[in-house]
DNA sequence: TATTATTTTGCATACGATTGCAAATACTTC
DNA sequence: GAAGTATTTGCAATCGTATGCAAAATAATA
């Protein structure tokens, strides 16, 4: 138990050669002769040696670290984000720092400067904002920040979301489509940048089919806040025939609302329609018509770009949006 | 954009004091006069200064993180769990970095290698095993490795697990006391202790009433695998009239399965219980009786005991096993 | 084989902090 | 105000690795 640490130092000894060649024969592109490689690698073996990556980020600048800030782990688009992002950075020998920015303590300014006391390389924020004085520690230290799931209007971040604007005409032209008069709509968090595209693309192509919102609650992306919202859209005698829900998270708590506290049956008396197509919105028992917010495509964008930014520091903050496909399935007629 | 870093000595400089000086002031506990103690904060302040978490941890041998290794987020009981834990420890000054045991690649102990390489203070195994030349390089380096969720014989590791078997006996006797008769069973994956524990509990107190198993399938804690599961356990003529699946997870796919490709009735036809009480179950479209694994409480437990064993070195290993309740709903009669 | 070009190697320093030690300063107490 | 005690401070060494530089070893060329 009292086990002391294996040094480069002590696997330099044990191969009769010097501790820089140690590093060396470590450190991928240096110069070492093949044979110092099989001595130092064999006696590294032996002992058991691995380089300190905290020690060699002190003198490289590098820590191979990204730091994550997530807030909303119980919308199921997070995790799934997560694991890609996590998995696709752990094969280019990067890992993820976690910081939860935990709704109630809000700041998430202070969250930004722990993530910095480690040295990350760069830092993605998955639906979450940042102040602009934020903003330039991050640009002085020359770590890159790149918004994931939210955009802003900053133009020192880069963001990669998928086209709210975009996904929102298409529920649009979807509902009208399917011949649908009264046309609610459940709103997320006002704040979100998600959330406002999508309402925009939304209520923009109702209006060019002369049409406008029917009803408009405001869910927050929050669970119970949207129980209440489905509520209060369908108390009254003229109901809407359809509700888009902007997440699905919110989605399938509406649906819960409406068929086994309000009576109603979905689709034959409201269709719904969510956004972001997680996992659950295919299984059967909600079957959700849904925006599909292509979490392989964002997250393989988020980790190039993040890694470009790394490499190459001058590389100019870019604002990506994906396109994704409506889903359609049995929530809607 | 070419910014350099600003270091203790910079602050020092400024604030007309020595490195060290600057160094104890920003250690909680070392001696600064409240005098010295002002004029480096202001100074600090005014830089922008934070201490260097790396280069502190290089030399008080302290890194603060915390290795999370993590295999299955489609299972939502560990989203959750991951967020508990990453706020409990963000509480106490400590943070978490994710690495994910990507089912495909499997090898854990690469994973682990990995981890160490970071000097972490302690790991989590999530529902992940791990081999014993692994537990003993672990033990070596004095780093404590926990067991969430997981436990194994070996004494090496603290675990922390729901009791798994008194859970698997509280769904026998709710199920046999609603005067079911032909009671199948949907394991997990046969290599986890979590489904051995809750197959056992549940088959013995069968046999303690006079009752044994009738039909027992294999889901490997997967949703593919459980689909396919119940339609090999219903599709005979003989059915069973309650079914207890393994987790909530896999049990959502068999009530899919049941009630919308066999179209049976649940609860009427079939009782369901699932394990974890995930926050899916408690929604009425599922509205699933199971068995709560107390996350908070798993959770309190894990951290405090591992960020016990960062400070005292000398603590055993121990096993815990937390009592959680059945919570009963519509799934079953 | 002698000479030059190329690699490989070791030495010494640096990265940004913490900390033991001894000198200096501040605080008590009579 | 002097003597003694308690705090504060600066100096210098240290953590484990990477890397510029010059010397040594090897390979290439004639």
């Amino acid at each position: 138990m009292a086990t002391k640490k294996i040094t480069s130092l002590e696997v330099a000894k044990l191969a009769g050669v010097s501790q820089s060649a140690v590093s060396r024969v470590f450190t991928p592109g240096a110069s070492a002769s093949k044979k110092t490689g099989e001595k130092v690698r064999k006696a590294a073996m032996e002992l058991g040696y691995r380089p300190n990556v905290l020690a060699r980020s002190l003198i490289t600048g590098r820590s191979r670290i990204i730091g994550l800030v997530v807030a909303h782990l119980d919308n199921y688009f997070y995790p799934e984000a997560l694991e890609l992002i996590s998995n696709a950075l752990q094969k280019k020998g990067y890992h993820v720092l976690v910081f939860m920015a935990s709704k109630t303590s809000g700041n998430i300014d202070d969250v930004v400067d722990e993530i910095l006391d480690y040295q990350v390389d760069g830092i993605i924020l998955a639906s979450v904002a940042v102040s602009s004085k934020l903003a330039s520690r991050c640009n002085a230290r020359g770590v890159p920040v790149i918004l994931f799931n939210r955009s802003q209007d900053d133009d020192r971040f880069s963001a990669i979301t998928s086209d709210n604007i975009l996904g929102g005409q298409k529920v649009a032209r979807f509902l009208i489509a399917g011949g649908h008069k009264r046309i609610g709509y459940i709103a997320g968090w006002e704040g979100a940048s998600t959330q406002r595209d999508r309402e925009t693309g939304f209520v923009e192509e109702l209006k060019q089919h002369g049409m406008s919102l029917y009803a408009r609650e405001v869910g927050n992306f929050n669970v119970d806040e949207a129980r209440q919202a489905a509520h209060k859209m369908f108390s009254g005698d003229k109901i809407p025939d359809a509700v888009f829900v902007a997440s699905d998270h919110m989605a399938f708590a509406v649906m819960d609302v409406l068929r086994f506290e309000i009576g109603l049956k979905i689709p034959e008396q409201v269709s719904v329609v969510g956004y972001d197509d997680v996992p659950v919105s295919s299984w059967p028992a909600y079957d959700l018509t849904t925006v599909r917010q292509p979490a392989n495509r964002m997250i393989a964008e988020t980790v190039s770009m993040i890694l470009e930014s790394i490499e190459n520091k001058k590389t100019k903050p870019r604002q990506i949006k994906i396109d994704g496909p409506l889903i359609m399935r049995g929530s809607t007629r």
